[in-house]
DNA sequence: CATGAATGAGCATTCATTCAT
DNA sequence: AATGAATGAATGCTCATTCAT
């Protein structure tokens, strides 16, 4: 049956162009939410970011919201895929740390844009109930995901007496310290470049 | 001149009136920014939060944008004072950091509404580029206040070999990092009771 | 009985002053009406333009509205006059016409302001429909006074055979173009100047 | 290349059909404009006036401003016109003038909203200074216009010693005058019917 | 599939007017 | 008599969304 062959053939085409065509506008859509916030950007704004007319997004996404849930859902996705992914059990805590955080910080560099957006929103700012969740969520879960790798992969003795709630909420705000300043020198080093220092930093504090 | 002493007072009770007044709509104000944004809070929604009309708030205020430069005038008056407080001179590093720390976090819980908000506009939201300069200001000037704070009261000693802008980000960084938690468990904890925790943990780390 | 004497004398004086008032209002909201027409004046600009308040307006007037009709009601009355003044009985019909623009030409130069906004609303443009009734009437009963002043002082053999309307307007009209002329040149020259050469061109044309 | 005949077609149709909304909302604009005055016309008045919403007017237009901006230069380009228009060289003065009057009054007819509007506003009334100056030189220099057409076209016998501005702005008053009858008649008979008593009165002015 | 056109809901702001003092 | 404060009604304008083509 070459027809079904070509028919399925196409409709493959189809929907992997429909999904760059996502792509191209959840990407585009991040950074108008990262430079000029939720409400200030409009969908006219989004579209000609990224070679549309509005209405024409309307054909991949439901709406405003629908594509901050997709950028939202990328995200949370590639956060798990970081935490989740496997080190070498020979490895110091250290040494997983390190190497934790050179993945993280990646991660951060690839979606600068998505997560500047992230930590103008982070709590109550959507429309909808739903949207608030959503993003909620996806930021206190990073958090909590952040506790649960230091669970998984500490001893006792690695956190002192440290409650690990406690831990996880110093580990991230590091993070984002340094995130922050990395954002105010304008983005353009190497943020990887900080891990040493924030390795230190946190498994040491100030004292030489 | 009795006449002239009655209508004296009466105008120095209305000015005390009216600041009274604007402080109200200020509160208000930046318990709906906080809640909602800054785009998406309109000012029949601030009115409505501190029993005026929407066009009663132009009696106190230009506009919108007004309302917003008066919240950070105040949050920014307010954080420089804190910075300046004197220090007992007696005190180690030590001392004087947690004693830095109880006062900032008393100013936190003070204004954390507004600083909520703050922390959801920091980059380039504002309509007005005037505001988005105030605004930007407003943030990265309070690290460098943390900066300047620690450059003035450490000796080199205290810093390891760590570069003074990074320890600014790096103690920021876990400020924020507490605040956080703080609001994700409803900001009904003293927020203060963290101080021990914080000190001990950004001068040692997480070793025991 | 001094008391009821003295009482009376009050108010008159309370009188008079209030009329003086009434005057200072009305003369500055002619000025604001005809510098940025009727809805472009605010309340508050007509009161900055004569020292109260927006809201001390209303002692004297109803409103917006009641302080136009003054205006208006005082430029009838004065127009009215200068029609009824009498004229010598043995002049000419060319020189009755010399003394009519003579008079109405000082009329129009005391109440410039008056009547530029006049100018400007001739038609249906108040809010009310009894304040469009009050224009009207009194701009075309202007035109109308003229018709009657001509039918008065005139034979026939000086209108030609033009019906009597037609040369009410042709008239006014007249008048009209130099006031524009004289407002075009900053209205500083004298108005009055130009009484040989408008009676010349409305008796004579441009004939020699 | 059918497909491409077929776009361009469709592109061609659209683009007549906006010019002819344009058209109609220029047109409604205007009687709205002359009924009731810039200020008082709302949007939503003159969208309702030519069957539409307010916001749709903004597809078609910048803004109120700019509905207004077409009004006048169209005006102003149609007058232009009848200015330039040929005349028979071997014509008298008074025939040339005759046939101006015919042209002018045929225009004066077919854009009498407009022109009952723009003598609403001639002097500083609009919001922004662009569209004052605008509106300022469109009626000052169709009296202008006026005075270098009769420059043009008469030999200095015919003006008698009068000077040209005089000559132009009494024209005009008398073409106002005219003007203003014939609104006050309703607009409903002919106004080039009145052209013969026009010539006849700027000509030979009273006298029989 | 892409889009120009249309629209309803909503917003910041203005203003004439009222009223307690 | 004079006014600061308060307000309802209205206005120009924006924007997410729909729909016919």
């Amino acid at each position: 049956m070459p027809r079904d062959a070509t028919k399925e053939a196409k409709a493959e085409r189809r929907a992997r162009l429909a999904d760059h065509q996502r792509q191209q506008i959840t990407m585009a859509a991040a950074r108008c939410f990262a430079e000029a916030g939720y409400d200030a950007t409009t969908m006219r704004a989004i579209a000609e970011a990224c070679g549309f007319t509005a209405s024409s997004l309307y054909t991949y996404f439901d709406g405003k919201e629908d594509i901050f849930a997709a950028i939202i859902e990328q995200l949370s996705t590639h956060a798990t895929e970081v935490f989740a992914r496997s080190l070498p059990p020979s490895m110091t805590f250290e040494q997983r740390l390190e190497l934790l955080f050179m993945r993280l910080l990646e991660f951060i560099e690839a979606h600068r844009d998505a997560l500047v957006f992230m930590s103008k929103m982070h709590h109550g700012c959507m429309p909808s109930e739903e949207a608030n969740v959503t993003m909620v969520r996806s930021e206190v879960s990073f958090i909590r995901a952040i506790c649960d790798w230091i669970d998984e992969h500490s001893s006792d003795e690695e956190l002192g007496d440290h409650a690990l709630e406690d831990v996880g909420f110093y580990v991230w705000g590091v993070m984002h310290g340094f995130f922050v300043q990395w954002l105010s020198e304008g983005g353009e080093t190497k943020l990887a470049d900080k891990v040493p220092v924030m390795t230190k930093l946190i498994l040491k504090g100030l004292r030489p």
